[in-house]
DNA sequence: ATGGTCAACTTATCCGTACAAAAAATACGA
DNA sequence: TCGTATTTTTTGTACGGATAAGTTGACCAT
């Protein structure tokens, strides 16, 4: 319901709950609001109303409109209520994180807590949504796993407002670099080196990165495959970068792929470097289809040690990463931080695990 | 203070308290009421508004202005506080799941709900924790996948008193016989007969099943599978019949299929009808580790049409599952259900999914 | 009977205007 | 500098008009 006055109530809701207007400041005056919407002060009168039947606002006639202070008083202590921990995640239906939110639930409902699921679809205005709810409902704790992570965050201000409300948040997978929070992340390029190295190893020259870059991991998977060339000197053909976003992950690749095999020149790849396992498979299923074996004709190295990585006849060689446990640690470290929360906070940290690659059977030996 | 609207105000009060207007009764009408009052239709509006938001009368856009029944509802005057749906599953990150849970999120995300998950890991106990907890907390509606819903359910009871609460309740996937709930199923049983129908219309005619017996969906796709061979007359081999239950799917199906493949006499299948396509990918492993082709020498029938039987070098031939949809119409159904709580519950039914195979190349003509 | 169409009625949203009442900001005089 | 009067700002009440959108029931054709 796009309303206009829905629109207006929305543009103060965000102030209030990203603590732009804090408690007992004062907001625009109507007149103000008429102006800033172009909308009449019959509408503005409508979305102020509402909000202040809720709560949220309160008026004083000659004086103005202004910010309720409902999030320090009123009824906090329903310590009957279950604590619930929110888990803002991408997707909860792709790939490893379905595992990572199993390991969360797993324990934080042995310890007594709730868990309750967003899922922004990579998408900032859906994080900003549940960034709201998360705060006006109260949770107890947050655990996030960032929307677009190499780009700088819009909704910064609400991360900083949970911090104002005492309420806990952690990262995992990856975090917001302008916020330095307590996360759970991997090396990202440790890994994306330990893949690289590998092949190199294996007498690889010509090895074709394929690396997501709208989030942190994909960008820092790459540094590392860069490290690696530098690091053992084999030089780097540009043209063996490969980068996409989200929106470009069901074609681009395998588009990219299929040019690179089909031209047939010095240029041609011997091995691949990919984002994850998702991707690998998907790049396995070009190779096939150009009539190509791994890991005869191409080696191809994988990331996450998915369950993916071992359902086709081509077994994945591929850099392990915790997942479940990954998830457990989120819910034992946002329980600590609640815990925490009045006394002194310290010792709690942030947790980077250390990759390992896991070597089976889509990578081999280049012969000359 | 005798502001006009506080006069409407006053008068509209006073019948309802002396009984002149009875819940669910229809007030005048805006017009009527501007006539009757001498005032313009703003004030009367915002006479009744206040009513509304003081939750002594409701509104329908077309319809007109009633009384409320204050007795019946009380706590719901909290219209800001979020709705929350619980979510009881199996396995939150198995398979298919993460799929229905997508589904489901996104769309009551959308329509304004929460959602809570928990995990039984196919447990009774943890159901009946979790159940406790969904009926002391007041959540405001519960979709259920059964926990091993060929047996007899332990937890009986507590379903029970959901609905003497008037707390909405679903099931998923299958349900529980004694209860007869609403449900989102397939027709399994269908389900399982288009799988072996195909492979007997192929010309196949040693077909080995293997079906997961401790949920209903596994039970129904066995006798989907008995009824098609009866229905062609093809003779059945009980030897082919090979059931297992959760805590045996990892190594009981592989190492009966290891039997049945070596012993190499007239008993060996030419065909397999899997539970589903995650048993399907098992056992094609086992299927390459006996250096046997799928689909030359063996075809093979999955179920659900999962990520999973595209992923592999061979496309599974499969039997669609709705997987989101079913998640999404569940969040539907479970919306209509809490809004119809007090009104007269009918039209409200189960759906039953209608399969349909989905022919890939993991299946192939028997030639003599 | 049955189902579909349409008109009448009702609430929802939105605009404009005007004046009243209270508070805050400013000007002014002692 | 301080207290008071005046002006300005801001919310409160009230009127008018217009279009949109949902509900209902009567009517009509099948």
């Amino acid at each position: 319901m796009e309303t206009k006055y829905n629109i207006v109530k929305q543009a103060i809701m965000s102030k209030i709950l990203d603590g732009t207007i804090r408690p007992n400041q004062k907001i625009s005056s109507e007149t103000e609001l008429m102006n800033e919407f172009n909308v009449s002060r019959h509408t503005v009168r409508l979305a102020i109303g509402d909000l202040v039947t809720r709560g949220w606002l309160y008026r004083t006639q000659g004086a103005g409109t202004f910010c309720a202070d409902r999030l320090h008083n009123e009824s906090n202590t329903n310590s009957d209520s279950a604590k619930t921990i929110a888990i803002i995640t991408t997707y909860i239906s792709d790939y490893i994180f379905p595992s990572i939110i199993r390991g969360a639930e797993a324990y934080l409902s042995e310890n007594g807590y709730h868990v309750t699921l967003f899922s922004t679809n990579n998408n900032h205005d859906d994080e900003r949504k549940f960034l709201e709810k998360v705060i006006s409902r109260q949770f107890d704790g947050v655990i996030v796993e960032p929307t677009r992570s190499a780009f700088s965050n819009p909704n910064i201000k609400y991360y900083l407002n949970l911090e104002r409300l005492k309420i806990p948040y952690l990262m995992i997978n990856a975090y917001y670099d302008e916020l330095e929070p307590i996360s759970l992340t991997m090396d990202d390029e440790k890994g994306g080196f330990l893949q690289t190295e590998h092949l190199i190893k294996q007498g690889h020259r010509n090895i074709v990165g394929f690396f997501k870059t709208d989030d942190i991991q994909g960008t820092k998977r790459m540094k590392g495959y860069l490290k690696a060339h530098r690091t053992y000197e084999v030089p780097l053909n540009p043209n063996h970068i490969i980068t996409y976003n989200t929106a470009e992950k069901k074609d681009k690749p395998t588009e990219e792929l299929r040019k690179l095999l089909a031209k047939n020149n010095q240029d041609t790849p011997t091995a691949i470097v990919c984002y994850n396992d998702e991707l690998a498979i998907n790049l396995l299923d070009v190779i096939r289809g150009m009539g190509l074996k791994v890991p005869d004709n191409i080696s191809i190295v994988g990331y996450d040690d998915s369950f993916l990585s071992n359902v086709s006849e081509v077994k994945l060689t591929t850099v392990e990463h915790p997942k479940s446990e990954m998830g457990k640690a989120a819910g034992k470290v946002i329980i600590d931080l609640i815990k925490d929360k009045n006394k002194a906070e310290g010792k709690i940290e942030s947790i980077v695990y250390e990759p390992k690659l896991i070597v089976r059977n889509s990578t081999k030996e280049l012969k000359e």
